[in-house]
RNA sequence: GGCGCGUUGGUCAAUCGGUUAAGACGCCUCCCUUUCACGGAGGAAUGACGGGUUCGACUCCCGUACGUGCUACCA
């Protein structure tokens, strides 16, 4: 029998979304997609310490704007609510108390003090670390080393307690991960994790597995730093009777900064220039705000293509995918071991491929704010011929106004010391010329305005060389954009001739 | 320190025992373009190291080195 296919995403409100995150929702969705399944959104928020107001908010925007929408989650709901964790808090005692009962677990009355007495007792040298383990736990005050009923009486009295999982000794614990192949583990090696801290809430290990199992769900795909705690997963799976029941796992690989080594962090984009978020995050806390990727003008296809890539690839060479190409082509075997460092001039790159294959429609409605911001306003006939000629050298949004901005406003004239190097009076009695020329000039497009101008220079006895740069500069204000005479035909005569006369009168 | 995981050009990477070791980004040169960009044609640049196994290893095994993750009542 087949199993419907579920796959979950439960991260943390605890801060911006990274990039690590979305393309650990993309992995999860595209697997989803392929197999027709389930993709769940489930916040674990058991840490109430770290909680950030907002964040949970946040984190579903992101999905929204990557277009990677989860078929249940806190909003939209589902046959499991809640998905909130904190909401489901009194459901994972009664599974700890079934795991102390069967003896896979204990009650520990350890005060914070008694921990850390116990780790600096047991400690042999400064790189060690001592675990509470088979090694120590008989030395603690738990429910394994106390009497019945002064655990009773513990308990009664409202003692602060934990509940941690009781690791067996001598075993070896083996599983089968979808991208890494088997890895197994020395049950000697591994700590008693906490299962149930002191404030009634679930630690990650329990609730994990718990809501795992109850909201049936068939695979899970987690980045490469929950490996470590695989084991204690596993067990909980296998002491709580749901063997049958595992999700098969598959831990992905981590992305890591560009220079130097080391998992990306928020830091290192500040540091590098780029952002690491997928949208600008405000943190409540520190009154400050981090950049996204969707602020940067970043289109969300080609951020999430970009993400697929940074550790999978279909084995064809093909790069630029849609979302229903990458759901086809997806296999979860074929994602890498090893961790990839971001590049984020092939980010920009994927984002030009976009902006290249986007109709200028859809690019005038994405681009305009980004002009607007800079004082642009464009009828919008005009804006679309200028996004048609200027696509091709813009790599995020912003670059429509940097590459654009001389069709919406009168330049300041940078690049006039170009044109005052070689200027001499033949130029100038050339352009005082055309310009009452222009003046008479009736048909107004490109071309009519290159052969008018070329007659000019001919009868000056010049090189069409001579002006172009010169031309370009005053209609401009710097050397690039499209062709002059298409510059000259979009910003109409009038414009025209009056930014040629502002340029000669500072000349 | 212990344990886990990893290691093909600067970066992303193909290869699943036999190839001149793909392709992409970036970089360089040339062409196109009287600007810039796009586009086109080229170029430089890669299997961490040492042992095995094999007729033959980038590919399999072992070791070393290096990197990275974890080692919390955080996830």
């Amino acid at each position: 029998m087949n199993k419907r296919v579920r796959v979950r995403f439960a991260p943390s409100p605890t801060g911006g979304l990274h990039l690590g995150g979305v393309r650990t929702v993309l992995y999860n969705y595209l697997f989803a997609k392929a197999n027709g399944g389930d993709f769940v959104l489930r916040i674990e928020d058991t840490d109430q310490t770290r909680f950030v107001e907002g964040a949970e908010q946040y984190i579903l925007d992101c999905l929204a704007w990557c277009g990677l929408e989860p078929d249940e989650s806190t909003v939209k709901g589902g046959p499991y609510a809640p998905y909130r964790q904190s909401e489901r808090k009194e459901l994972y005692r009664e599974y700890a108390e079934k795991l102390i009962a069967s003896g896979h677990a204990y009650y520990a009355f350890d005060t914070p003090a008694d921990l850390e007495e116990m780790r600096s007792k047991h400690r042999v040298d400064e790189h060690s670390t001592v675990q509470y383990d088979r090694t120590t736990r008989m030395h603690m005050r738990n429910s394994l080393t106390l009497s019945g009923d002064a655990v009773l009486e513990l308990l009664n009295n409202g003692t602060p307690y934990v509940v941690r999982i009781k690791m067996p000794e001598n075993e070896t614990i083996v599983f089968s991960d979808m991208i890494r192949g088997d890895i197994s583990f020395d049950s000697n090696l591994v700590d008693d994790k906490v299962l149930l801290k002191a404030d009634g809430m679930p630690t990650y290990h329990l609730a994990v597995v718990v809501d795992d199992y109850l909201m049936k769900i068939t695979h899970a795909f987690r980045g490469e730093e929950w490996l470590p705690s695989a084991p204690v997963h596993l067990l909980l799976w296998d002491f709580l009777g749901w063997k049958e029941d595992m999700p098969q796992w598959a831990h992905l690989p981590l992305i890591l900064k560009p220079d130097g080594n080391g998992k990306l962090s928020k830091r290192d984009g500040d540091r590098l220039g780029f952002p690491v978020f997928a949208m600008n995050w405000y943190d409540p806390a520190k009154n400050e705000t981090t950049t996204g990727f969707r602020e940067i003008g970043f289109l969300p296809q080609a951020f999430t293509n970009m993400l697929a890539m940074l550790g999978w690839n279909d084995g064809t060479g093909k790069e630029v995918m849609s979302m229903e190409e990458l759901i086809k082509a997806f296999s979860i075997e074929r994602v890498h071991k090893g961790g990839a460092k971001f590049d984020f001039e092939k980010a920009k790159w994927f984002n030009n491929q976009y902006i290249q294959q986007t109709d200028n429609e859809t690019l005038a409605k994405l681009a305009l704010p980004y002009v607007a911001a800079q004082g642009g306003h464009p009828s919008p006939e005009l804006f679309l011929k200028v996004i048609g000629l200027i696509k091709e050298r813009c790599t995020l949004l912003p670059d429509f106004w940097a590459q654009g901005h001389f069709f919406f406003e009168t330049p300041e004239i940078k690049e006039l010391p170009a044109i005052q190097d070689k200027w001499n009076e033949a130029k100038r009695s050339f352009f005082e010329s055309w310009l009452s020329g222009l003046e008479l000039l009736s048909v107004w497009t490109d071309v009519a305005i290159e052969q008018h101008f070329n007659d000019y220079i001919a009868q000056h006895g010049l090189k069409k060389g001579d002006a172009m740069l010169p031309l370009r500069i005053m209609l401009v204000g710097g050397k690039y954009g499209p062709g002059v005479f298409h510059i000259a035909d979009l910003i109409g005569k009038e414009e025209t001739i009056k930014r040629i006369q502002t340029a000669l009168a500072q000349l």
